[in-house]
DNA sequence: AGGGTCAAGATGCTTG
DNA sequence: CAAGCATCTTGACCCT
C-alpha cells in the first residue's frame, strides 16, 4: 500500500512496534512502484539512451548543456533538465548512506568520481536523503506518540473512574485504628484503590464479617501513587 | 488535473 | 568569515 517508506529510507527507530523495514531491500522501494514502475522514470533521464551525447556528468552537468532530450518535452524555458539518477547511482548513493549520512567533502568527491557526478550533486543528495529521512522519523514517532496519547487517554479516563468511586467510598469512612498511635485515622489517609476494595468485599462476602471490620482486617493501604487530582 | 516524488535553488543558522 | 547544514521552495516528471 505503498506505506512503506517513499524512498526506502533505512529509519531506526526505538519505537516499539515499529519495524523500520523499509521495504525488502533497503532502497528503491518507491510507492510509486518503484519495483519496476520506477525502473523507467530511472532510466529514461540518465542514460543518454538514446541522445548519444555521453558527457561526464550524465545530467547533472549540464548546466549549460541544453540537451535535446532536454528540452524535456521542450517545456521549461531555461532550467529544463529534471534530473533523475540513475538506478545504479541511487543505489550506490543508499549504500554510501547506510554507512555514513555526512561524508567528508573528500568522500563526497571520490562518490562523485565513482557516480560521474558532481561533488554538488553528491552534496545536495546528502542533503536531501537526510531531510527525507528526518521526516520520516518524525512521522514515525508522531505516529507512536498518537498511539501513546490514546492509551494515556485511556488510562485516565479509568484512574478517574477509579478516583469518582475512592470518593464515594469516602462518605462513609470506615475507622481504622493507627498501628503506632491507636488513633483513628482520618478517612483522607486511607487509600484502597476498587479492586482491592472489590476483594475485600467478596472476601466479606464469603466470611460474613461487618464490612468495615473487613476493610480493616486486611492491609488498606495499597501501594499506590496518589490519586491524580485532576 | 491533481498529487506525489525528487533534484536543486534560496536562505538563514551554526560552528570551527 | 567560510563551509556545512537544515529548512523551505521551485520546477520537472510520473502516476492515477
Amino acid at each position: 500500500m505503498g506505506s512503506t517508506s517513499p524512498s526506502g529510507l533505512e529509519l531506526t527507530m526505538a519505537v516499539p512496534g515499529l519495524s523500520s523495514s523499509s521495504g525488502s531491500e533497503g532502497f528503491g522501494c518507491n510507492n510509486n512502484g518503484n519495483g519496476n514502475g520506477n525502473n523507467m522514470r530511472d532510466l529514461d533521464m540518465n542514460q543518454p539512451a538514446s541522445g548519444g551525447e555521453e558527457e561526464e556528468f550524465p545530467m547533472g552537468s549540464v548546466e549549460e548543456e541544453e540537451d535535446e532530450r532536454g528540452g524535456a518535452g521542450g517545456r521549461g524555458p531555461h532550467r529544463s533538465k529534471k534530473l533523475r539518477l540513475s538506478k545504479e547511482q541511487s543505489r550506490l548513493l543508499e549504500e554510501s548512506f547506510r554507512f555514513n549520512h555526512t561524508p567528508t567533502p573528500k568522500q563526497k568527491e571520490a562518490l562523485a568520481g565513482k557516480l560521474q557526478l558532481r561533488p554538488r550533486q553528491v552534496e545536495v543528495w546528502f542533503q536531501n536523503r537526510r531531510a527525507r529521512t528526518k521526516l520520516k522519523q518524525t512521522e514515525l514517532e508522531c505516529e507512536y506518540l498518537k498511539r501513546c496519547f490514546g492509551s494515556l487517554t485511556e488510562e485516565n479516563r479509568r484512574l478517574q473512574r477509579e478516583v469518582e468511586e475512592l470518593r464515594a467510598m469516602r462518605v462513609a469512612p470506615p475507622t481504622v485504628l493507627s498501628p503506632h498511635s491507636r488513633q483513628p485515622l482520618p478517612a483522607s489517609a486511607l487509600t484502597m484503590c476498587p479492586r482491592c476494595e472489590r476483594i475485600t468485599a467478596a472476601t466479606a462476602a464469603r466470611t460474613p464479617r461487618p464490612a468495615a471490620a473487613a476493610a480493616a482486617g486486611s492491609n488498606p493501604f495499597h501501594p499506590r501513587r496518589p490519586s491524580a487530582a485532576f
